[in-house]
DNA sequence: CTGTATCCTCTAAGATACTG
DNA sequence: CAGTATCTTAGAGGATACAG
């Protein structure tokens, strides 16, 4: 039967997803793909910030997405978390250094971008119109 | 009432959600952190290569999602798509010039990654027994 | 061989309400 | 002010079957 050849190839498949999630390129991927995460940190290039001034500068964030975000990147170890105990409570956020070292990655990401995005638009609506005229 | 304000608030953060779509570094972001577009990228920068030797190349891919991804890097202009008619159908897939200067940008996060994920690992390692020590 | 169509699952992200 | 807890939802990704 062909449940065996089946079988490897599924375990196959495990095997290399297990490998995708050790990638180190992959980590990074993911860790700086979710929706905030740069936002955040660019928002803390020029300083600290508290959690409510993050809020302010980043309108779309709902707290709950902001506080998880900021808690990833304190995890990764690329934000500090500075908290104060007073009444009321105020905490401040600022990047580690080795979260100003991705900073730079993610400012060649923004410059390709920038640079290249205008190409990408073009070949998108060029797609696009071929696609379309083809289900006319 | 407070409805007004809150009304406010959620049109900013539709604004806010509008522009973020806009931005070229976060488009660039959307299209390079789908699961395997990178593989496929990587995979192409050699040459060219059949849709069955990406299969392959990447045996985590199910085709649907090969597919998939290979249709968004040619929409986007990264991947060109070369068909040969005959019998059996031909297909060969080529990085862009385009794609070309991508897959550098692509190098840079890998170098950064494998360069520091130590330190992440690291961190999230500390940050991980701190937490577990304060629920013990 | 190369692809499309369908169905299904799982999780990231958002809305809302509450606590120290 | 800062943060947690719960519910809901939209979409990405996967399994499977079929078609040119």
């Amino acid at each position: 039967m062909t449940l065996t050849a089946e079988r490897k190839r599924q375990e196959a498949q495990a095997d290399f997803n297990n490998d995708l999630g050790q990638c180190p390129a992959r980590q990074l991927l993911e860790a700086i793909s979710s929706k905030w995460v740069t936002l955040v940190m660019l928002a803390l290039a020029d300083g600290q910030l508290r959690h409510s001034e993050l809020r302010r500068v980043i309108p779309g964030a709902s707290q709950k997405m902001l506080t998880s975000t900021l808690r990833s990147l304190e995890r990764d170890g690329l934000v500090s978390r500075l908290v104060t105990a007073s009444v009321p409570v105020r905490t401040d956020y600022e990047l580690t250094p080795l979260g100003h070292s991705l900073l730079g990655v993610v400012y060649r990401m923004k410059d390709w971008a920038e640079a290249n995005m205008d190409d990408v638009s073009h070949a998108r609506m060029e797609h696009d119109r071929r696609h379309l005229a083809s289900t006319r």
